[in-house]
DNA sequence: TATAAGATATTGAATATTCAACAATTCCAT
DNA sequence: ATGGAATTGTTGAATATTCAATATCTTATA
C-alpha cells in the first residue's frame, strides 16, 4: 500500500508541480503585467524587445534578432513589417553578405525605446520591492542557469 | 562619471536581466522540449494540461478549466471543440447552474492522459538529473512564491 | 570555375488566437 | 416577484502565428 502510494505520487504529481507549467504560469503573469505597462505607449512586449535590442545602434540580422527576441523568423518578419510602417525601424541589406538584412532603429524608435525602458524598469523595481530583492536575484540566476543547460 | 555610469547601468540593463524576459525564454525552451516529447502522441501541450486536470474524474467548468490550463475562454472553447471531435472529452450542462458547462474526460481521454503523464514525468526526471535536484526544487518554490504574489 | 549544398529572409496558405458582441442564466435590490 | 446587473460560455470577424515552399545569395567541392 505504501509502495503503490509512492508510485501513484510519482505518476500523479499535480500539474502545478511540473516545472514547465510553473514557468508558463509565471511567464504569462509577469508578461501580462508588463504588457499593461507598455500599453501606455500602445506597444506589445515583443516590440519593446526588438527596440531594446536594436537601440544599441548596431545592425542586427533578422536571424540574430529573431533569436534575441524569442520570435521565429516568419513572425518576426511580419512584426518588423508593421514596425517599418510605423517608422520605428528600417531594413538595410548587409553589404558583407547580401542574403542578410540588417535591422536598425530609427530616431523615433530610439525615443520610444527610452520611454519603454522606463516603463519596463519600473516593473523590475516593483517586483524587487514586492517579491524581495534576494528572491528576485536568486530566481534570475536559477533561470539563467536553466536556460544555459537547456539550450 | 561614476555617477552617470551607475545611472546608465540602471536604465540600460540588458534585456537578459529582465525577469519577464528570462521567464519567457525559460518557459519557451522548456515547453518546446515538452512539446517534442508529447508529439510522440500527437498532442499539443495545452491538451495535455486539459486532460491532466480533467482526469480527476470530476466535472470542471470552462472558466475553471481556462484558468487552470492558462488559456483564455475563447481559445479554450475552440480547443475543447477539437478534443470533443476526437472523443477525448465531453461537455455536460451543470444542473446546479445552467450557465455553466462541465467538462469531463472520456475513457479514451483518460488512457491518453496516462501515456502523456509518463512522457511529461520523464521530462521532469530528465531536468532534475541534468539541472540538479536542489536547483530544480529551489526554482519551483521561487516560481510558486512569485505566482502567489503576482496573482 | 561551375555546380551542388547550405544559409538567410520572405511569402502565401492554413491554422490558431484574440477581441467584441451576443445569448442564456443567475443574482440582487427594490 | 421583477427588472437590471453580473456571470458564464460561445460565436464570428479581425488579427496573428506557423508551416511549407520559394527566392536570393554564399560557401564548399570537385
Amino acid at each position: 500500500m505504501a509502495k503503490s502510494q509512492a508510485k501513484s505520487q510519482e505518476k500523479n504529481a499535480p500539474i502545478t508541480e511540473h516545472l514547465a507549467y510553473l514557468l508558463a504560469q509565471a511567464s504569462r503573469e509577469i508578461n501580462r503585467q508588463l504588457e499593461v505597462r507598455l500599453s501606455q505607449e500602445g506597444v506589445p512586449v515583443e516590440q519593446w524587445r526588438i527596440l531594446k535590442v536594436l537601440s544599441d545602434g548596431k545592425g542586427h540580422s533578422m536571424g540574430e534578432l529573431a533569436e534575441a527576441v524569442l520570435l521565429n523568423h516568419p513572425t518576426l518578419t511580419k512584426m518588423i513589417d508593421r514596425m517599418v510602417s510605423n517608422s520605428l525601424v528600417y531594413r538595410l541589406q548587409d553589404p558583407d553578405d547580401r542574403r542578410k538584412v540588417l535591422m536598425y532603429c530609427s530616431d523615433r524608435g530610439k525615443a520610444l525605446a527610452q520611454r519603454l525602458n522606463l516603463l519596463a524598469q519600473s516593473q523590475e523595481t516593483h517586483i524587487a520591492e514586492n517579491y524581495g530583492n534576494r528572491a528576485t536575484e536568486d530566481l534570475k540566476r536559477l533561470l539563467e542557469n536553466l536556460i544555459e543547460r537547456a539550450g
